[in-house]
Parts: C-alpha cells; sequence; structure tokens
DNA sequence: CCACGCTGTTGCACTATATGCAATGATGTT
DNA sequence: AACATCATTGCATATAGTGCAACAGCGTGG
C-alpha cells in the first residue's frame, strides 16, 4: 500500500457556503465565481494576504487559491510582495474610470461641490443613479468635528434626499418605473415605497427645485437633481449636517443647491 | 442521416488568438482569464453591450461570452437591460472602495486640494504611489478654458512632479528601492532612471520641499508630497497649468503647497 | 550551522466542468 | 402575421480545474 487508495475522496466542493437562500442558483461557471471571490476578498482587506489565509476563510484548496491568484496576476489585477503575500494593485481604479454615469458626473458636479462646500460648510455628497439606486461617488467633508462618512453601499431612491430630488425631476411614467426599480433592489414591490408620504415630499420638492430628507432626527439633507442634455436626471448633489446647524438655513442651502446644479450640465 | 455525423470538429480553442508571443506564459486558469477580459471588455465601454459583439472583438464563441456573463451577472458585477445588453454595475466602484493607500489619500488630501484650488485656480492632481508608480486618485479641473485631463494610466515615479517630491522625501535606500521599481514597472534598470538631472532636481526639492517638472514645454506641474504618521511619502499634491500662468508664481504656489501638505496627515 | 516547521507552488491522476455546435426560445421588425 | 436576429440552453466530449501530496524557499530555533 504504497500510495494506493487514492479513494477518491473528492468531495462536494460547492464554491463555499455562501448565502443561504441565493435566489435561482443557475450553476454556471464555478471558477469565474470562485475568482472572483477571491479578488473580492483581497479588495475587502487594505493589507497584504496571505494564500493560506484565503484559502481558510473562503474554504478552498490553497492550490486552487494559489492557481486562481496566479491568473488574477497575469491580468494585473493582483501582485505579490517580496514576502510572497498578495494584495490588489490599481488596476480596479482604472476599469472604474469609465464608468458612466458615476464618472462623468463626478467630474461635472465636482466644481459645484466645491462651490457649495465653500458657501455653507457643510458635508456635500456627489450621487449617481444606477438603475433604482443611489451610488455616492463624492464628498466633500465638513470642516466641523462631527464628520459624515460616505456610504459604501448603494441607496435606496425612495429614501434619500438625492433620490428624492431626482425622483422629483422625472416625468410620470419614469418615476413609477424608477420606483419600481428602487423597491425591487431591496426586494421590496412598488406599493411598498409609493407612500402618500413619498408623493407628498414629491411635490415639495418640484416646486422647491431641491428635496429634504432626514435619516433618524439628527442629521438633515438637502438635494437637488443635476440633468443631463435632455434633460433626464442622472444624479444629483447634497448638503448636510446636524439638524441644528441646517434647519434655520433650509432656504439658503436650498437656493444655493439649485442655482449650482442648474448651471452644473444644461 | 438526421444529426448524425457530429464529427466532433472541436478545433484548437486556446483562449483566442491573442499575443503570439507572450512572456512565460503559465497555462494557468483559462477561464478567469478569459472572464476577466470580458469584465473588462465591459468596463471599458460605457454603453451596454450585446453577447454577440463581445463574442466577435474577443473571439470567442457567443456561448462561453453568454455563460462567462451570466456568472459575472450572479456575483453581481454585471447586469443586462431590457434589451438584453450587458452593462457594469457599481460593485467594482465598491471593491476599489477599500483600496489603500489610494482611497485613503483620497480622502485626506480633498481638503488640501480644495485649498489650493481655491488660491491658484489652477489644475490641482492627488496621485498615490503604488508599487513604483503614480496613481492619479484625485483632480480639481481649473476653471480656465484649457482643460487638463486625468490621467487613466499609472505613470512613472521619477518622471513625474508628484513622484519627484515623494522621492525627495525619502531616506537614501527607500529611494533607491523605489527607483528600481519604478524602472522595472516600464522595462528599465535603475541606471537608466538615477540620472544627475533626477539627482539635481531632488536635492532642489528636498530643499524646497516642493518639486517642479515640465513635460514638454508647455505645462509646468509644481507638487508637494504628503506622508503618514510614520513620515512616510506616501502620494502628493501637484498643481499644473500652462508655463506662461505658472511661472511667474512658482514661490507662492509652491508655498502653498508646502504649507497645505504639512497639515495634512501629520 | 544545521535541522525543522511553515507557506506557497507544482506534478499527477481524475473527473468535474467549460466549450463548441446546434436547436430553442424570446424580441423586435418588415 | 411571418420572419429575422440574437441570447440562451442541451448535449457530447475532452479540456481544464481540482485535490492530494511532494517539493522548494525561508525564517526560526536549537
Amino acid at each position: 500500500m504504497t500510495k494506493s487508495a487514492r479513494e477518491t475522496k473528492r468531495v462536494s466542493n460547492g464554491v463555499g457556503k455562501d448565502g443561504p437562500g441565493r435566489d435561482g442558483d443557475k450553476p454556471s461557471s464555478m471558477t469565474m465565481l470562485k475568482g472572483l471571490r477571491i479578488l473580492e476578498h483581497v479588495a475587502a482587506h487594505s493589507q497584504p494576504l496571505a494564500v493560506g489565509d484565503i484559502s481558510t476563510e473562503l474554504e478552498m484548496d490553497k492550490s486552487t487559491v494559489s492557481r486562481l491568484l496566479a491568473a488574477l496576476r497575469t491580468a494585473g489585477y493582483v501582485r505579490q510582495g517580496a514576502d510572497r503575500r498578495y494584495q490588489l494593485t490599481s488596476k480596479l481604479l482604472f476599469l472604474t474610470r469609465n464608468f458612466l454615469p458615476a464618472e462623468h458626473l463626478r467630474d461635472v458636479a465636482r466644481q459645484s461641490a466645491v462651490e457649495l462646500h465653500n458657501a455653507f460648510h457643510e458635508a456635500v455628497h456627489v450621487a449617481a443613479i444606477d438603475s433604482g439606486e443611489i451610488v455616492f461617488v463624492d464628498f466633500l467633508e465638513s470642516p466641523h468635528a462631527v464628520r459624515i462618512q460616505l456610504p459604501t453601499v448603494p441607496a435606496p431612491l425612495h429614501a434619500t434626499a438625492i433620490g428624492r430630488a431626482v425622483l422629483a425631476r422625472m416625468s410620470v411614467e419614469a418615476r413609477t418605473q424608477a420606483l419600481r426599480d428602487s423597491a425591487a433592489a431591496e426586494g421590496l414591490t412598488l406599493v411598498d415605497v409609493d407612500t402618500p408620504e413619498l408623493k407628498d415630499a414629491l411635490e415639495l420638492a418640484e416646486r422647491r427645485g431641491y428635496s429634504s430628507y432626514s435619516s433618524g432626527d439628527e442629521v438633515v439633507r438637502l438635494a437637488a437633481a443635476i440633468v443631463d442634455e435632455t434633460g433626464q436626471p442622472v444624479g444629483g448633489i447634497s448638503v448636510s449636517g446636524p439638524a441644528y446647524r441646517i434647519t434655520e438655513r433650509i432656504e439658503a442651502i436650498g437656493q444655493g443647491l439649485v442655482s449650482v446644479t442648474a448651471e452644473c450640465v444644461g
């Protein structure tokens, strides 16, 4: 029995026990999915990762991780330092450089954001629409002590200041479709989000040219939409801060938002 | 002869007839590489792409492209619209959110960049170091007509204003190593880049606290380094514009760069 | 100074899995 | 309404990825 009984114990494999109840799993291209999970894992950790750790946490064989990392390396996405650990390169940054509408909007809105920041000294956020979700692409931090972080996940369209500003600039059918997408993005239906409260808020926003939304009772956000050449809203800019600093300046900030976004792309 | 002769014509396959003489091709994970090429192709085009076009341009079978795109879709990187075309989602954006040092540096340097932009009304660029290369991560466009675009590829460390500002803040051994990396990144050796001209420039930059570099004769760039808590340079900020607008203000801009970067992280 | 443990890579056998072709279904067009 | 176009999916097959185990590279401790 030198090395006889190989036994072929080859068990399930099964790409890992990720989401328990994924949707209709079309079992397609396991290798690709594994490689992407490795890429995400490396991207999630800012410090270089060892192959062994990745294989442990992702429950893959060391050899699989090593080979897929080699593929990612030849493709230029990761690099391994002198200590054999792998880390992300800047290639992903450049993949997103051409990502529209986000990057384009970030460029054209930058000037407006700076002006708003100089005028009101509050946090300024720039966000784009991406299939019924609000994707934050830029922000200017408030110089005050209380700092508001940039969200790292997309936010629903119907429950954000920028989202409501965008909705207010849409036609009725576009608005319905956008709300449907927004609801679908978080597992809701149209009736869940198309509340009378939202209707009133949108009407008010349409009249004033800017929207307001308070998450919790602490932070107040005011936002106005940015439109492209055809008049379609593609994103927006928001000014936000603690309620006690915002409420008494709602009119001024709102006017600033309106004037700044008006000359943004038009 | 209903459907008899299947013939098994299965030809080469061979991941497409790309580079004839690639470098040391470790034949690893063809599927992964194909999928990444598809991802890059989708990312490169801002408008939604059809499966057929991708398969034509990348010389893959339609079915392969379709299946790999399905994998990318279940992983959340692409989405297909109502017209069945595929486009990028915002997921890649969030993968790069944690990319250090670039994103962290972008955040901490934003305030300084805005101040510089307000003071001098010229283009301001923020870049990070990534293994011997300069990666531009942020910019503020000059309000003047002449607009300077943000590069979409990493630049060599030894031939950029920010790179030289960074090199000037390094110790001798760190500088040598960084130059070696920088040279290696574009197929050169240390002696190719460690010229007397560079030595003089670095010495001058070290004395003044900021560096200058002119690409061509039209554009002049001034830059200062940003250091982390340990004093290590991790990137820099540059102010650049046409020579006729910069040369007469070199002292003022340089002082602005020095004072702004001094209070940036330290 | 050498032996040892640890970690990443690679050969090998094996079969799970990706692929090419062709048929099918879905959509928009004339 | 019939057609044309395009994405998707079965199916058969062998390519290509995987697990295991041996190998190599390195830092460590005796």
